[in-house]
DNA sequence: CAGATATTTTAGTTACATCTAAAATGTAGC
DNA sequence: GCTACATTTTAGATGTAACTAAAATATCTG
């Protein structure tokens, strides 16, 4: 365990993606879809940052990336990780949290698809 | 264990004192002396900052408040922390880390000490 | 090749963490 | 009260992490 590990789950944005990826690999673009309040871009400026950590890992397909959890990396952290997404408020902490380390212009907040779309 | 325990212990000055302050409890002043490229002002709003994310506990003496470790606090990230700290490149990365995230103006650096003053 | 889709990269924006220097606060002793 | 020492707090500086929008890259399909 580094300290760039640590570095690198203390940013919520990063651990809501972690979290996306921890039990089944998923594409960029589903990882994004799944966020609705942040760009494709940025989201994959994240993976990136967890890919250069160690933390994920990507499999290309096609034009699609998949991305997994890299769960041994974390070690002991996994568990604690884990625990703290059951945790019945971690959404509402998480979107504390967010909104506390946002930076960059103004968002726009992408509207919400419609059912079936 | 929250999330914000992860933050707080993502910075690498904040490891450094908490370091300091593990096993046994220092004056806020004696922290500073041992760290040589910081002001007692920056390693006191560390300290409050440790404090008031439940990482280090004080008690006052006279003009001294001593700091100390709340190690249960960190439950499973203690023995992490633990084990970075014996890493014999430890320092040499740290050294590293703090120069990638220092901020503010640009620092003087402290004289070193003579030997016995 | 042209067009569609998936993703990455670049250029520019913004808020805040981390710092310094100095002022303020608190405590002890004379 | 005054002085000395220990610490905290304030005001201001600075660098960068996290973002957006748009351009670039890559892959598939007809």
């Amino acid at each position: 365990m580094q300290s760039s590990t640590i570095a690198a789950i203390a940013s919520p944005r990063r651990q809501e993606i972690l979290r996306l990826v921890w039990d089944e690999e998923r594409s960029a673009g589903a990882i994004h879809r799944a966020l609705d309040d942040v760009t494709f871009g940025a989201v994959s400026l994240q993976l990136k940052a967890l890919q250069d950590a160690g933390l994920v890992e990507a499999r290309a397909e096609g034009r699609f990336r998949f991305y997994r959890a890299r769960r041994d990396a974390l070690g002991p952290m996994g568990p604690v990780l884990r625990r703290m997404w059951d945790d019945a408020l971690w959404r509402l902490k998480l979107a504390a949290e967010l909104e506390q380390t946002r930076r960059g212009p103004k968002r726009r907040r992408k509207p919400a698809r419609k059912r079936g779309s």
